[in-house]
DNA sequence: ATGAAAGCGCTAACAC
DNA sequence: GTGTTAGCGCTTTCAT
């Protein structure tokens, strides 16, 4: 707008500047293996001076490259923002950026998925379990390539990368068997969600090999709020589970402290445990005993399936084993 | 790469499947008030057979705007989780995408910048009180326009968007001695932070004003561990100062838990204060006195000066108000 | 209201 | 090793 002679600098102007040609100053910048080192010097010199930055926007129109892959989570989940972050490093350390869709609501991501299609993404991340299956099917292409992440209802439409749900639900379950539960409750975040299908599932059918049922309480929503609210439900009934499996650590850290308001010790007179390995659940007021998701590793996976051209398009299906980390909310001393 | 027909319709496609010129199906997407409804409608039918979708890569190089901010941010905090978020769902309201750097530390930061650049961004926001000084001068250009988000540091050098720290620390101050605190310490997260300084000084100006003394501790970090460790230096000393006043919330829940696991009560031995009201401090298992940022103010007033032509460019500098939010973590019943 | 034509700033053959 | 040339897919005058 203000012609501030500074920010429109081009590959021309260098030129210019340096006395070559136009392609010379591009190859500096892309391809210097190419160019004389004199003449890349004088370039760069040239540039300096300019204070002249290549455009990634002309590039990647020609280039049919943006370097750019896109994400699309929900916007207030703790369990997603670690997942995004480990993305970021990872795209960083590759020179590669992440653009950023949120969202709100499932309607909101339709509108996300419209602007994902215009900005010619490298490749596109579908995160939240709670995405519908009309618009993985809408986004199933082969370029870019997409990736659904930790959303197992995407099996068989989509590349899927995911932690082993059902036998991490599995190996909770087993867990607080032999701490002695007898009888139990899995409360999961949203029922439509798949991965709290899988997870429940894995669970009663642990619970159920050892002869105990497994009712299932729907929280309502993924956050601490809801698992807190949920507590209370659990505590209306006569006489409470010996433990409560949260579906996600977010809910079962809300689980613990409504549990706990409600008089309730943790782990004395319920146990609890959770899911996804967030560090909350670490923290000392807590120490929840959960299913960790490898996180590095999922994303690297995902980050594979993206870029290596050898990774066949077709139904990939990475499923991750979890590590179960035992805390102190289901560590009691029985007699 | 292998010929998907679908992937790469342009508008001379559809221009020659609606019969019309490629500068009308243009403007269909970009201007349609410009064009005859009735022709709108064969181009759209058109587009939609071939699923033509606009390339924004393109539509960028032409019309110098990408939609796009950037935001530099440190990768593991919760209060910047919480601070994308927020700009992320204003932006996407906008038609707007964020692009994420995100940096583990500060020599990382380097990198972010330099590719900042090249995507020709609409904005972009500068977060991280550890940025250097070095790279906010460098970033010092309007255009694109840069902000600093809770920056004090750059202060006179970029546009500047803050929370009140001093003001807000003052406010904890005072409410801990209205508490009965007649020691106190407050452990910082960074010293070099500039929120961490301001904070300091607005908290021990305050304490000064009732002869309270208020030694600094560095934690070292920003996160949780380090307050929990932060802790033990502080039951280490003979003798314990009535209130902790930590520099940030995240750190603030460490040290409350460092504390409790050390053996002394929160808030019945010593108490505890916070600042940024994230959601983990409303936690009932922590309930932390805490200064809440306005977090969605401070985005609409950094997004505002990021796009609004009528904001001067010069040194604006935005400093809203927090607000106490005081939880258990100060209420002590005494004698 | 629509078409023709000229770029936006780069990359990538292709010449020399 | 370097220059020339032709686009990438749009937006935007300028004609008509």
């Amino acid at each position: 707008m203000d012609g501030q002679p500074a920010a429109r600098v081009t590959s021309h102007d260098v030129a210019a500047e340096a006395g070559v040609s136009q392609a010379t100053v591009a190859r500096v910048f892309s391809s210097p293996e190419k160019v004389a080192l004199a003449t890349q010097e004088q370039v760069r010199e040239a540039a300096a001076r300019l204070g002249y930055v290549p455009n990634a926007i002309a590039r990647s129109l020609k280039s049919q490259r943006t370097d750019v892959v896109g994400a699309v989570v929900p916007a207030r989940s703790e369990y997603w923002q670690n997942v995004l972050t480990a993305f970021s490093r990872r795209l960083a350390e590759q020179g590669k950026q992440l653009l950023l869709f949120s969202f709100v609501d499932a309607d909101h991501v339709e509108s996300a998925l419209d602007s994902v299609e215009q900005y010619r993404l490298d490749g596109l991340v579908l995160a939240s379990s709670t995405i519908r299956l009309e618009h993985l099917v809408r986004m199933q292409r082969p370029n870019p390539r997409v990736v659904a992440f930790n959303q197992p209802a995407a099996s068989g439409l989509l590349p899927l990368v995911t932690v082993d749900n059902e036998a991490g639900a599995r190996d909770l379950a087993e867990h607080i068997v032999a701490r002695g539960a007898r009888t139990a409750a899995f409360v999961g975040t949203v029922a439509t969600a798949s991965t709290d299908q899988i997870r429940y599932r894995g669970a009663a059918a642990a619970l159920a090999d050892h002869q105990i049922a497994c009712p299932y309480l729907e929280a309502g929503a993924f956050n601490y709020d809801a698992g807190y609210k949920a507590a209370a439900r659990i505590l209306d009934g006569d006489g409470h589970p010996d433990a409560v499996m949260g579906g996600s650590d977010e809910l079962a850290l809300g689980l613990i402290d409504g549990l706990r308001t409600g008089g309730l010790d943790v782990p004395g007179d319920v146990l609890v445990t959770g899911f996804d390995g967030l560090p909350q659940a670490s923290w000392a007021g807590y120490d929840l005993t959960t299913l960790v998701q490898p996180i590095e590793v999922l994303v690297d996976e995902t980050l594979a399936i993206l870029f290596d051209s050898a990774a066949a398009v077709a139904n990939i299906e990475r499923i991750v084993p979890g590590t179960l980390r035992e805390g102190k909310t289901t560590r009691r001393d029985r007699g």
